[in-house]
RNA sequence: GUGGGCGUAGCUCAGCUGGUUAGAGCGCCAGGUUGUGGCCCUGGAGGUCGGGGGUUCAAGUCCCCUCGCUCACCCCA
């Protein structure tokens, strides 16, 4: 077992990984809380569940030779020699859940949790990131792709995305899907000179992989294949075109992609991705998610069809500070306890504003009058709640505002809390 | 896993063909204003020049190794 060096010791986090201080960390949370208000008001619950799984559920659920499985999962053996699999996906631990628990079909999850895998970090690509997703168990209906496609729009529109494109497209499903990959074997097989170093090896492994393969070379040769949705059986073309009325009916534009393959063994139908225009990275999928119909049984329970969608929040907020959107910040402090009368009243008053339901905050260490105003004036607050020998002889204080103009007054110390209140009705404008 | 670019103060970066005590802007701290922030002025603190080895009288600068960051391929949110 080799030990690969750390980092000579410097203090930082691991290769692919990123603290998130405030105030980016504020949008992080509040987005978050957008999504769990948007899901909850259209019936889905929330799914806590570990981190890290049996490695077993990932490697049934996604396949084993795909890439997320076969080199990227972080897997080890815990102590007690059992394989273990920090969470690459979304899915498979909600139906590994679904079916330990049972919970009445249908079955209506949303989650926010952090994925990991081992890739080579780049622009907009992490090893450790974030994904808000919902799984729908238990419904077949058409209707229900439509829900899931038209809460992530909505999730993505809500916070002012506009530069982003719905693609869907349809995996088909097990009678319709071998037929087709057998047709375009032939098709490619019959080019395979032509194709690109790589996909002439896979061929014949994966023939569908060649469809998203971005070599011209390969291009050429795809552009004339034929297309799983002109073989679709009649099931699954109806379903498909029941999402496509869906999504006109409810005005979500969308774009048909014929190519559109998805990473996971586990899809089945139907299949959506948003790409946003906004990203000047390589890496521009915001999320995406489809039928998995198959993938219930897949991990040993009776066949449960299934839909649902994973949103990276890393890509939705690097895409929002490309639009200009969302900029939303914090609330300010309502008050900025400044004393220089020895600091008995600073831990006093911040106290007694913090209790009544204020947001406040003082300096300490008893700085001079200068630094602590200084603080106050960074610190964001409306107002400095002045404290000084003056004040406390006469028993109040001095309330200064800090943004905009006014001048400051002098308040009994009986009546500041009250006097902040006030500041605060009055300039919260709503 | 493959390939390109880059590592100099907290941040963004200058440092020409190797040559004395390594600089700027911003930020931070203090003073100008012994009761007042934001603007301005002055001063100050802060650097193993990513790390190790080598060449040389002399290395931030050249060579090798290594760690890391970054972008792209692969793949993916």
């Amino acid at each position: 077992m080799g030990s690969a060096p750390e980092n000579g010791g410097a203090a930082r986090a691991p290769t692919g990984t990123r603290d998130v201080l405030w105030p980016e960390s504020w949008r992080f949370e509040a987005a978050a809380a957008r999504f769990a208000q948007l899901v909850q008001g259209a019936g889905y619950g929330l799914l806590q569940s570990p981190t890290f799984e049996y490695a077993s559920v990932f490697r049934k659920g996604i396949g084993e030779e795909n890439d997320v499985v076969g080199r990227e999962m972080y897997e080890f053996a815990d102590r007690d020699g059992k394989l273990l699999a920090l969470r690459p996906e979304g899915t498979a631990s909600v139906v590994r859940a679904y079916l330990q628990h049972r919970p009445t079909l249908p079955w209506k999850a949303w989650y926010a949790t952090p994925l990991f895998r081992h890739e080579r970090p780049q622009a907009a690509r992490y090893r450790q990131h974030h994904q808000l997703g919902i799984e729908a168990l238990g419904v077949a209906d058409a209707d229900m792709d439509v829900e899931a496609i038209w809460i992530a729009d909505s999730f993505l529109r809500g916070l002012g995305l506009a530069r982003f494109t719905l693609h869907i497209g349809s995996m088909g499903d097990g009678t319709c899907r071998p037929g087709y990959i057998s047709l375009l074997h032939e098709h490619l097989a019959a080019h395979r000179d032509e194709l690109c170093e790589e996909h002439r090896q896979r061929l014949d492994t994966n023939p569908m992989r060649v469809l998203d393969c971005k070599r011209p070379e390969c291009r050429a040769v795809t552009a004339g294949a034929p297309r799983l949705l002109d073989h679709l059986c009649d099931a699954c073309a109806g379903h498909f075109q029941r999402v496509r009325d869906g999504l006109g009916a409810l005005g979500v534009p969308a774009e048909i992609d014929y190519r559109l393959v998805r990473g996971f063994d586990y899809y089945t139908r139907t299949t959506f991705e948003f790409a946003s225009a906004a990203i000047e990275a390589a890496q521009n999928a915001l999320g995406g998610g489809g039928r998995y119909d198959g993938l219930v049984e897949m991990l040993g329970g009776d066949p449960t069809p299934g839909v649902g969608f994973g949103i990276g929040l890393e890509r939705v907020l690097i895409a929002c500070e490309a639009e200009g959107v969302f900029t939303d910040g914090p609330p300010p402090l309502d008050a900025f306890v400044v004393d220089v009368a020895g600091g008995d009243a600073a831990r006093d008053l911040t106290a007694a504003l913090r209790r009544a339901g204020l947001r406040a905050d003082r300096a300490f260490d008893g700085r001079s009058m200068k630094a602590q105003m200084k603080l106050a004036d960074r610190s964001g607050a409306r107002l400095a709640l002045i404290v000084g020998p003056e004040e406390l002889r006469t028993e109040t204080v001095l309330l200064r505002p800090l943004r905009g103009d006014g001048g400051q007054r002098s308040v009994k110390a009986g009546e500041v809390v009250a006097a902040v209140q006030e500041e605060r009705a009055g300039k919260d404008g709503t």
